[in-house]
DNA sequence: CGGATTCCTTGACCTGCATCAATCCGCCGC
DNA sequence: GCGGCGGATTGATGCAGGTCAAGGAATCCG
């Protein structure tokens, strides 16, 4: 019995907005107390194993929300069967596309996913009436559109030597946020996408991206732990192959 | 004297904000009479020659605004002199980063361009206190958004040819807009970019460009009048050349 | 333990687009 | 008229990355 209760009550801690993981960063970062308890009746977890559908495109979504753990992909599937990632998202982004009732594109779990999902109707009219919401969710969307376009010169410009590169300095400063600090050589990196995720982020064939990671192993930039595990030896040398100057 | 007076009258109806020509699109779309005087005391109206700089990467901008007439090219410039442009501003389409004091990418008319320019300071207070204009704002960084991905599947996934169709075909949809009515075969473009130009948007060189400019040419899906005008004979096919399905 | 499956790597070959180079066209100033 | 110039076309050639094919490594399951 008092195990029972015990869960519940870490279970209900889990739930607390206060506590949660990406507080400081999801569109509920500018919210206040008041609002955060709004939110939190209406809130609901869910979460979804790798490779598992999201969202479809073209298709309703009842629900939207903040990735709270894991990574999810949206990309666009061509008639014919290319596909082409348009977006990666990672816990504190935001799932779903408001002011529209379908979906633009199709989103999946790339990992093991945990969001916090709002019904959309719901969240919209809580929109209406919140300007911090409305304030944070203009932010996010700024700046997912700057990221949108800065991939853009990745994928329109960029040998594949260099693609690999920018998306391993992705990462890079990913890990370098997580971790608190400075991006730092030696630094352990885990790849969360398949070689196919990535070539489909990429622009590239599988083949190309598995040669691609070969040559940089071979040139010293990185090692392989392995297929997903790699270390960064010099992140200044991958700036510098990725083709950036920021 | 009279003439005087009758062409400083004309000017003033040209600054009437009742009477501009992108009322309907621009951000203050959904703006009331009060909202839109107060818009009318702080605008002001500013004209580019084709080729002139609007916004230089990295440095401060004063001023915001919307496209009143021309096309806007957003682009970025890598250290070795790669450029890829990653949007094309049309008439009522936003100029400017706010919440961000620097451009992100460089701005430049493409042709004779007219900005309704706000003081940027000023337009950030305004819409601060103005739902209707956060409202707009972030409904058309939204749709930006989408129509940035919707290019990176052009850039990453699609062949020079469905490129070049790509391109045409977002002129031909703007045309049908600006005509009023659906996408009609026998519709005359005008190109308003230099195969430069164009190579930049596609992840092109100007070469390729032109060789499959010759290509639809050559395939009957479309006529050319000179360099900068054509006719498209079955907006169909160029969908389909397009490799699109919507 | 062995077979099946999934993911990744590696090699040989091919092709679509880039590169290099020459020419053309329309336009301007003189 | 004619040279000069920016933009566009066209041709010849090369190569980065795609395609096709085979095989390895890890995991799952009977």
């Amino acid at each position: 019995m008092s195990t029972v209760v015990r869960l519940s009550e870490a279970r209900k801690a889990d739930l607390r907005c206060a506590l949660c993981p990406i507080r400081d960063r999801a569109v509920c970062a500018y919210s206040g107390p008041e609002e955060l308890k709004l939110l939190e009746v209406i809130k609901s977890y869910r979460t979804y194993q790798p490779g598992e559908e999201i969202a479809a495109m073209g298709e309703e979504t009842a629900h939207i929300g903040s990735v709270v753990q894991g990574t999810v992909s949206l990309s666009r599937l061509m008639a014919d069967g290319r596909r082409q990632m348009v977006g990666l998202l990672f816990p504190g982004d935001f799932v779903g596309r408001i002011m529209l009732p379908t979906a633009p594109y199709d989103a999946v779990a790339v990992d093991e996913v945990t969001l916090c999902l709002f019904e959309r109707r719901r969240f919209e009219r809580l929109l209406a009436e919140s300007p911090d919401l409305r304030r944070r969710l203009l932010e996010m969307t700024l700046d997912e559109l700057d990221a949108a376009r800065e991939w853009m010169v990745v994928l329109g410009r960029k040998t594949a030597r260099e693609k690999l590169a920018s998306f391993l300095m992705i990462l890079v400063r990913r890990a370098a946020i997580a971790t608190g600090g400075e991006a730092r050589d030696g630094l352990r990196i885990a790849l969360p996408l398949t070689r196919e995720a990535m070539a489909d982020y990429l622009g590239l064939t599988i083949e190309t991206v598995s040669r691609q990671i070969g040559a940089l192993r071979r040139d010293g930039l990185i090692t392989l732990e392995d297929a997903r595990h790699l270390v960064v030896h010099s992140v200044a040398a991958l700036r510098e192959a990725a083709g950036d100057d920021a």
